[in-house]
DNA sequence: GGATAGCCTATAGTAAGCTTCAGGGTTGAA
DNA sequence: TTCAACCCTGAAGCTTACTATAGGCTATCC
């Protein structure tokens, strides 16, 4: 049952005093309790939640994404839990498109980059710079 | 030889003209030709080069970023052959670790995705949102 | 009891990446 | 030739996600 006041929050997620006031406005982080002169009281949990929120957000997760996927944590009672495992899902889908899309940049910048020698000579010919200029074989790729 | 309006490069690339026009100023389209008019003038090429910002930029590079993708096609006399292979290998690191980043993510929402039944039930005692709530075994997870 | 560090609210500012607007020239089909 | 559709520049405006500032209360240690 420790608590924590928010500059110690702020120093166990490595994130600001001013950001986490952020989040709350946003909606982001629920409102904590107070203490009788006003501070912010947070929990353990909003450790946690703070880390996800700023792992997802390291990850190109928009604020909004970031609360869609916490979403899944709040409205216990009035969904059922299908609904649940279906947002769940959703957001599953959507990180695996962002990672095949990763994986196809990937694949054409490894392609030109395996076929190319390196060293000290001038880059007049190099072969990665020609692919990149004509333009590369496989569809949908660099 | 063909040469595009900037509205057919939108149209071609699926962005507005004012975009080009923007991703231009920002020195990550090149200036190109003009009409007597002073009317932009497109190569097919610069197809290739707004298709490719807009899909690394669809998946979180910085426009900065994009341009260091890009800047592997200009210089190429002034820099060996190995410079522009590092530089490529360097990107080649970044989207790696976007990658892992993701599948980390990715493994930790199935986990507990995969655990739950799903179903009709009130989510009062949904395994994902325990899961949420108490954070996951695994360290570094949701 | 005073200094210093930490907390509060409210508001303004910043950077990135666009988008919109104002005011004006160009092209091409009817 | 005229009118809509398109192009130009420059500047302002918008959203997201913070970051900083101003003015003021609180906690704690000497």
């Amino acid at each position: 049952m420790t608590s924590l006041k928010i500059g110690e929050l702020a120093a166990a997620t490595e994130t600001s005093a001013e950001t986490l006031r952020y989040y709350e406005s946003e909606g982001v982080l629920p409102r904590p309790a107070r203490s009788p002169a006003g501070y912010r009281l947070y929990s353990d949990e909003d450790v946690q939640r703070v880390r996800f929120i700023r792992r997802a957000r390291a990850m190109g997760f928009s604020l909004k994404e970031v609360q869609e996927l916490l979403s899944l944590r709040v409205d216990r009672a009035s969904s059922t839990c299908g609904e649940v495992k279906q947002l769940a899902e959703h957001q599953l889908t959507l990180i695996d498109e962002k990672i095949n899309e990763l994986q196809e940049m990937r694949g054409a910048l490894e392609r030109i980059t395996a076929a190319c020698v390196g060293g000290q000579a001038s880059a007049t010919q190099c072969t990665i710079l020609e692919a990149l200029d004509s333009g590369l074989d496989t569809p949908g790729t660099i």
